[in-house]
DNA sequence: CTGTAGAAGTTGAATTTCGAACCAATGGAT
DNA sequence: ATCCATTGGTTCGAAATTCAACTTCTACAG
């Protein structure tokens, strides 16, 4: 499987897995957008509010919560905008660190959320965890969890 | 695992499988970006590279290449257009379809092509492949393919 | 033929994302 | 006390993405 210049090229097995790991997470990500749309979120701002609402008092610091979303500051900066706009979030000032914002959940952040989530899980289930007997999802797991630890690691890494 | 209005939540397993895999798409996508920076690339180009390589005449259509990297028409065009810019490809058009284009590799495109690939392919080994054992790869693969059948089925759908 | 629905692609404007520069506050060193 | 390197967050301009409108061509029904 190697050759002349020493390139470890992938063996069929291993493209296959790796394209259909590729594929499955743009189409799936492709397919919840879709089934959020009628509810004029996206998988972001959905994700947001399932963070803001699993936390206590419905609020996180700016920067927890762009760690937690795997997201950019600027980018979350951004996006609290937006959902601020649309009145999900507001922000409020954290007095123990002047620097510091939190992102605050909203009546209508949390009254939407409850109304949406059901529909969501609704949708991971149909397209994903319904298709996986519970042996398959035990393996997805094992198999992916290492992997997710290497990255976290490789994440903020020069 | 049910609750009042009827709604069939994640258990644990599920909400942590489901969880994961999510992540692990978004840090891969992100890893690999990374990694392919240096040589000026991003996955989408490198990507357009790799299908036409494989493809005879180094050329496709553009609809096909929309289909076969999950792009949109209007995404692709503009993709193109970059790529284009850049001297990797250019689109010529086809005689039996006189709307069609194809979109070519150029010499360069090939050159890159074959400069970039194995760094690529290093680069998906240490942060997927290589952390995965021989059954947890074919355990990943078989769980994820009816996945991605359903979903392409989906995919077209209203 | 002719008309017309649909396919192939492009375009442009609006939205989102990225990256770097920026400002303000913090927490240690000295 | 005073630096000053870091952290928390925003902002700005450039690049990428989306969405709808549009053009050209094909295929095929009548």
């Amino acid at each position: 499987m190697e050759t002349e210049n020493g390139t470890r090229w992938l063996s069929d097995e291993e493209q296959r897995a790796w394209r259909i790991h590729l594929d499955v997470s743009r189409l799936l990500t492709y397919q919840l957008e879709r089934d959020l749309q009628p509810f004029g979120l996206t998988m972001n701002d959905y994700e947001i509010l399932v963070n803001l609402s699993e936390s206590e008092g419905h609020r996180m610091r700016m920067s927890d919560l762009a760690a937690a979303t795997l997201q950019s500051k600027s980018r979350l900066s951004h996006q609290i905008t937006r959902m601020e706009n649309a009145g999900l979030v507001r922000r409020e000032n954290c007095e123990s660190d002047r620097r510091g914002l939190y992102a605050v959940l909203t009546e209508d952040g949390w009254e939407t959320m409850r109304k949406v989530a059901p529909h969501h899980v609704e949708s991971v289930r149909k397209h994903f965890i319904d298709l996986l007997s519970p042996e398959a999802l035990e393996a997805v797991h094992d198999s992916l969890t290492p992997i997710a630890d290497h990255l976290r690691a490789q994440r903020g890494r020069v």
